[in-house]
RNA sequence: GGAGGAGUGCCCGAGUGGUUAAAGGGGACGGACUGUAAAUCCGUUGGCUUAGCCUACGUUGGUUCGAAACCAACCUCCUCCA
């Protein structure tokens, strides 16, 4: 990782600060006085390939959002148009086939999730939200190509990592996808000239195609524009994070719930519980310091704050709260605490039915070998108690205050209540 | 357009006619140990009405008692040539 310049604007020693600083364009002391001496507006753009946002885009999320506590101007770019041109990274054929309704669902859901991290509006320094297929949609080609085209050098698109990775590893690369960066190249010029955006953030992933817009704002507008890059964040033992007990960590309240959310978080391994305060909480960093320096078991405080801040900057304090009592309840007094995953059956109890069976229709498993073979290990639990009999038929008994806690594991959980 | 090569489970990858629901590794998950952590060890990793049956090795069709494996066509990707 390149060491951070010594700046001296706010915005940008705190960002340095808080871990969110990999690399910054060139002449940073330029990009330091522009933050110093006015309101910078910048963006983040993010493609509208899914129903939410994810733990991944996090870190840009809150580099938005650290712009606009620094008084500056974020503008949120949804890939609209870029996300019409379908990007088949991978061998992921499934983008090719959005079509343009699903990218609108997708941008509306993806923004509804994300809406609490910034403040939208008409002042200064509220954020902006822009859809890229504004201008994108009605780009003609040959016109394109003549004006913005000719400033980019295929050799040097060849020698860009995004290309010469997928290359070298032979994998499949589409003229289309070649094409990539100059849209987003072209989106930085064009968010320069509609708002005066002068800096763009990204993963460090995505440099090349950042600096290509600078180098397009050189060219077409004769702007000095800039680039900043956050590093890939990776847990302690060195995994991309991204996993919960749930499954993918999904910004989306309705893809992945406020108390899944806030378990995430909790499952912080003990080496990350700084760094991710730093990141992805507005505490003050002294603070975080002394969370930080918590050794042992004591570190579970400090991660149940980290749970806590982190979900009340994405969703709200109240129900971040609500999250953090539930887990309270269920770990720590080993109680069907209210707040926990519930499945609502209207199932007569008068009979027995199979835990298996509740198991799958809850979702808590996805098959009913599946539940079985948690059985076999284990892994399976009605009220606290691991049952190992795939027969075992959940009847009025197994109710405690009306209710019956299935569990896999010792962590998901789940509620099964009559209707 | 021509020649050659490849497509296997979440990923990588072995398998070249039958004991193959498919070696091995990674990842993920469960158990033990703990602190709802990491590391470590053990286990699981297609579905079902589970001594059995069904579905699966790019797609479709064929050969065969029997196919992931052989043949044909198609689709996709890679390499070289034009």
């Amino acid at each position: 990782m390149p060491s951070a310049p010594n700046f001296r604007s706010e915005f940008l020693r705190t960002f340095v600060e808080r871990g969110a600083f990999y690399a910054c364009s060139e002449p940073w002391q330029e990009l330091d006085e522009m933050f110093r001496s006015e309101r910078v507006t910048a963006y983040i753009g993010f493609d509208c390939t899914a129903s939410s946002m994810h733990i991944g885009n996090l870190v840009q999320l809150m580099t938005l959002r650290r712009l606009q506590q620094a008084g500056h101007r974020p503008i949120l770019l949804m890939g609209g148009g870029t996300t019409k041109a379908g990007d088949p990274s991978g061998k992921d054929e499934m983008r090719l086939l959005l079509t343009p309704e699903q990218i609108d669902k997708n941008k509306t859901s993806m923004l509804a999730g994300v809406k609490h991290l910034l403040k939208f509006g008409n002042q200064p320094s509220d954020a902006i939200m822009v859809d890229n297929a504004e201008w994108l949609d009605h780009l003609e080609y040959i016109p394109f190509l003549r004006e913005v085209g000719r400033h980019f050098s295929v050799n040097r698109m060849l020698t860009m990592d995004s290309v010469k990775l997928r290359l070298e590893r032979e994998q499949p690369m589409s003229f289309l996808e070649f094409n990539y960066s100059i849209m987003q190249a072209y989106d930085y010029v064009e968010l320069y000239k509609r708002y005066g955006c002068r800096l763009q953030s990204c993963g460090s992933d995505q440099w090349g195609n950042v600096v290509s817009g600078i180098d397009l704002g050189r060219r077409m507008a004769g702007a000095q524009l800039f680039a900043l890059s956050t590093p890939l964040i990776t847990t302690a033992s060195g995994a991309k994070m991204g996993k919960s007990v749930a499954g993918a960590v999904w910004l989306n309240k309705d893809m992945l719930g406020v108390y899944d959310y806030w378990q995430f978080w909790r499952n912080t391994e003990d080496g990350d519980v700084g760094k991710f305060l730093r990141l992805f909480t507005d505490l003050p960093l002294p603070e975080i310091a002394r969370l930080e320096a918590l050794q042992g078991a004591e570190l579970n405080d400090a991660k149940k704050i980290l749970a806590t801040e982190a979900t009340a900057v994405l969703h709200d304090r109240a129900a971040a709260n609500e999250a953090a009592e539930t887990a309270r309840r269920t770990f720590e007094e080993g109680e069907a605490a209210e707040g926990l995953p519930t499945h609502i059956t209207r199932w007569d109890f008068r009979y027995g039915k199979a835990a298996t069976e509740f198991a799958k229709e809850s979702g808590l498993v996805s098959s009913l070998s599946e539940a079985r073979r948690f059985m076999e290990g284990g892994g399976f639990r009605i009220n606290d108690i691991a049952i190992s009999d795939p027969a075992y038929m959940i009847t009025k008994a197994d109710f405690r205050n009306g209710v019956v806690k299935l569990s896999i594991g010792r962590k998901k959980h789940m509620l099964l209540k009559p209707a």
